[in-house]
This record gives structure tokens, sequence and C-alpha cells, in this order.
DNA sequence: GCCAACGTTGGC
DNA sequence: GCCAACGTTGGC
């Protein structure tokens, strides 16, 4: 990836949890709690002004809600450090964290979300990861012209 | 509520 | 390092 290239993304949530309405009430959030290495991997990669096609999972139907940007990269979870939380993990250490979250801005809701089954069969998003069968990761890379094909499809 | 698809854990 | 058991995700 080039320097400077605008990469973009798909980050679930389950709207009981936290909502797109959520972000937009909150205008920017941290994206704690993610606890898988692929995910937190992706994270890593993640640049300021990265493009983040917001989606609901385990909701009725499950869809693309809307759209975020990062704004800030990769920094330690600070849940992972908290005894107390879900999110605490015996192993990380301040010198040595083991979690990172990333921070998102909202940036629009989709006039009407667009749910999975759309996007299973809009021939164009064809290879799209979450259209792919037992695709659990709940970060996945996009390609620029996905994105820009479902931010279309929402507005 | 069911279950497929993974990821993680731990015994060996 | 293998792999069975177990836990979680998330669509349906």
């Amino acid at each position: 990836m080039k320097k400077g290239m605008k990469q973009y993304w798909l980050m679930k949530s389950e709207p009981g949890a936290y909502s797109i309405d959520d972000l937009k009430k909150d205008k920017c959030t941290h994206w704690e709690g993610v606890r898988n290495y692929q995910a937190r991997n992706y994270m890593r990669l993640m640049k300021k002004g990265d493009g983040v096609l917001f989606y609901h999972s385990n909701a009725h139907p499950p869809a693309v809600a809307g759209i975020a940007k990062v704004v800030k990269e990769a920094y330690p979870d600070v849940e992972q450090f908290n005894t107390k939380s879900k999110y605490f993990d015996p192993r990380a250490t301040k010198e040595k964290p083991v979690w990172d979250v990333v921070d998102i801005a909202f940036v629009k809701k989709c006039k009407e979300p667009i749910p999975l089954g759309v996007l299973k069969s809009t021939n164009s998003l064809e290879g799209m990861v979450v259209t792919q069968k037992g695709s659990r990761l709940s970060i996945q890379p996009v390609l620029k012209k996905h994105f820009e094909i479902v931010e279309k499809m929402g507005s």
C-alpha cells in the first residue's frame, strides 16, 4: 500500500451494544474490545482518514448502516489493564500491551440500511469479505470500488 | 434456538 | 506440534 493511499474497512457492531445512531450522537468513539488477533492486526494497518463501513451484526436484518472514518490510529486499549472490565487481559502490561483501539468518527448514516442479503445479490460486490460464508471477522478490509458502490447504495 | 465456522486452550 | 474440547460469532 502506497503512503497516503486511502484504505477502506468494514467494522461490525451489534446495534444493541453500539449502533450507528450511538456514533452519530457521540460524533466519535474508541473502538474498544477487539480481542481477535486478525482484527487487531487490521486495526494496526488503519490510517487516519480511512473509510469505514459501519455494519450492524446480529441485527434484523444484518446490514451496513452508515459510514465512518478513522480519526486516530491504533493505540493501546485501556480496558485490557482494567481488572473490572470484561475486556481485561492478564497477559497485558503497560510496557507490552496486547490489544489496541482506533478512534472513528461519524460521517453519515445510510438513508436505508443495506441488508447483507442485498450485498450478497449485488454482482458488482462479488468477493466482498462480509458476503462470504462464515465471515465472522469483526474488522475486514474493503476494496475501494466496493466501498464506493456500497456508499452509493446508501445515499 | 440451531448450528456452521472458526479461534483458543490445554493435555499429551 | 497435534488435536480434541470448548467457547464465540453471527446468519438464519
